[in-house]
DNA sequence: CGGGTGATAGAAAGCGCTTTCTCCACCGGG
DNA sequence: CCCGGTGGAGAAAGCGCTTTCTATCACCCG
């Protein structure tokens, strides 16, 4: 079978701890004998044993990575660049691997895989995607990344809001400028002369909906106080998903207040709006402008191209993974904001001239 | 600390052993006596270690999934479903958990996490993506697969051919038509009235590269024993990326050499192929018509909608995961071959009347 | 009516590693 | 010249679980 730690201690004529000591470090061990402890290592093709060193050390090099669900390229994009950075550049580090799981946004799956986690001894864990706000949910989320923090795992919460641990516990936030960056798209909106702007909104309760939808309101408001509440019925809640925003403009179609322009929550969202409005003989961006937000790579393969925010993915998996292998200390404050940027492409342009139409 | 076996069994008064039994089943326990273990687990809240049991019983709950990377859709959309039909449907089953890594494709990353694994104990594996098709890397892989499959850990191959490796271990594989699937598009854009059909294949020496090339050159060299020839000069390798196919197809356009329809390795390089198509001013499906490949839902909202292969990717996903996992016995000959369908959509047309351009 | 014969439960031996705790040599200072 | 220090190595005790191997009981059949 395997090689064991006894075998290369053995062939190294050293005691088995030695060996340990060699591989895991932190314990001063001579020159000569760590040369033949590694030559031995070497000539094995040792290969330690995860679960046994996860025992005995109480804790592993699993990594857990939560997603609302890997097939959406914001988390495929975000889950990648994380893995990829969990392998650190030098070779002989301990590789960590990327456990990730499926939560579909809900909040029991969320829990469950916790606990799944907690009970592999996972060595830290990303909370990624928008995050359900509901007291009860935040209180049980809390209480369980505290007594994982406590116990010595790291957890990183990105693209979510902080939530209230203990501050010396090794917690952090990596958080993205959601609302700065629909601000932005607003006014972009509000420049180019649009007033009746819909609002193609994520699932209430969602700290991403939320945060989106406020820096929306709030650039509506800033340019005039009664917008806000006039486009009020033009802002409709679904999911994230293509077909939410498909049905979503529909609805929006059916009920007949003119809109010149659609901010979606997310760019999925924002090529079903395209699609249906198309689908309705209007044209994008000559009727109808249409925005989405995240900047994932389908903006600008759509036709046109998708005017919209980019939020650096990439950027925060690689963060979200030095945060968690404590390769890099933790911000003061836990909290670290990555700024978003509003990309102006061909979907957005001035409402038509004769009026607002539909 | 955490609840642990012995205490269970303590509450429960019984035996550790006993608790053991009830929670993995495969041996005789009275109904009252479970029925006591069952009460104690749930209400000391036990959850099992792991590790500890990855080490008396030498192997995981964990499933290794290999992917090229899972910021591309095509294997986020496998990686998600898969994922998520690790999680079984009843409730009390032991519940695997996905590690996903992303080889790029090298050879040597995927030898390297396989052997991650190994170390471990992962209860299975899932290779997904292209093989590199390269002798060493092929005896290698089988080596390590069949070692793993040797120690009971079932291992699935994904969108790859099949590995020799002895008929009665663990290993299946789940293939896609590929060929078939590039047979019927080429033959879609012949009765179209294409001829002069340029492909923008994968990297050399990848299976799936291999696979969908043949099954195009088939449909041609039966349509008319000269075309494949014909065409070779408007074959190009580039790499699975969007900007592989951008450049591709300006390779194509600086060579001068007439084409009327361009089959792209997969979708995402298809919308490469078409912006750089579209950036030389000539228009979709009227001046050139462009095909790609696997069906991601980029596909439908790209301007004209893709004409693609589907492949199955989520059935795929879920039928790997059965096979992992053992809950569906492996189908004689261990190769089950998932078909593709072709899906016409507004990108590919007849050639442009007045004869081939550019 | 006694010893098979199942059906259950317990004892105990690890699984392969980490990590105290101990021990040993050898060093320099008093 | 002896002794406390100190760097380096080993012994051994687990970590929490699975899994033989054994030990009990009932029973049941000849």
């Amino acid at each position: 079978m395997a090689v064991t730690l006894a075998e290369v201690a053995a062939h190294a004529g050293v005691s088995p701890a030695t060996v340990s000591r060699v591989l895991n470090g932190g314990y001063p061990v001579a020159g000569g004998t760590r040369t033949r402890v590694e030559q031995a290592v070497e000539e094995l093709g040792y290969v330690a044993n995860g679960p046994a060193r996860a025992l005995a050390a109480a804790t592993s090099d699993l990594v857990g990575v939560l997603v609302h669900d890997v097939a959406d390229s914001f988390f495929g994009i975000l889950a990648g660049s994380l893995q990829g950075a969990l392998a650190p550049t030098g070779h002989g580090d301990p590789r960590r691997l990327a456990v990730v799981c499926n939560t579909e946004g809900a909040p029991a799956a969320e829990l469950a895989y916790l606990t799944l986690l907690e009970g592999q001894r996972a060595g830290g864990v990303v909370l990624t995607g928008g995050a359900v706000e509901e007291p009860g949910h935040t209180g049980a989320l809390t209480a369980r990344v505290t007594r994982m923090a406590a116990s010595g795992a790291p957890v990183v919460l990105c693209g979510r809001p902080p939530l209230p641990v203990p501050a010396a516990l090794p917690v952090a936030t990596v958080m993205f400028d959601d609302r700065g960056g629909a601000f932005r798209l607003a006014e972009h909106l509000l420049a180019l002369g649009h007033r009746r702007i819909a609002y193609v909104a994520g699932p209430p309760g969602l700290s991403t909906t939320r945060e989106r939808l406020a820096g929306h309101r709030e650039a509506l408001g800033l340019h005039d106080p009664a917008l806000p509440e006039a486009c009020e019925p033009l802002t409709v809640h679904a999911g994230f998903e293509r077909s939410a925003g498909y049905d979503a403009t529909r609805e929006l179609l059916r009920r007949g207040a003119p809109f010149t322009a659609v901010a979606a929550a997310n760019d999925t969202v924002a090529t079903g709006v395209a699609a249906a409005l198309r689908e309705a003989g209007l044209r994008i961006p000559g009727d109808v402008s249409v925005a989405g937000f995240d900047d994932l790579p389908v903006c600008v393969d759509t036709a046109p191209a998708l005017t919209t925010v980019r939020v650096p993915l990439r950027e925060a998996g690689v963060l979200a993974a030095q945060l968690v292998t404590g390769r890099k200390p933790l911000p003061p404050g836990g909290i670290t904001t990555l700024p978003t940027e509003l990309m102006v492409r061909g979907s957005t342009a001035p409402p038509p001239a004769g009026g607002s139409r539909p």
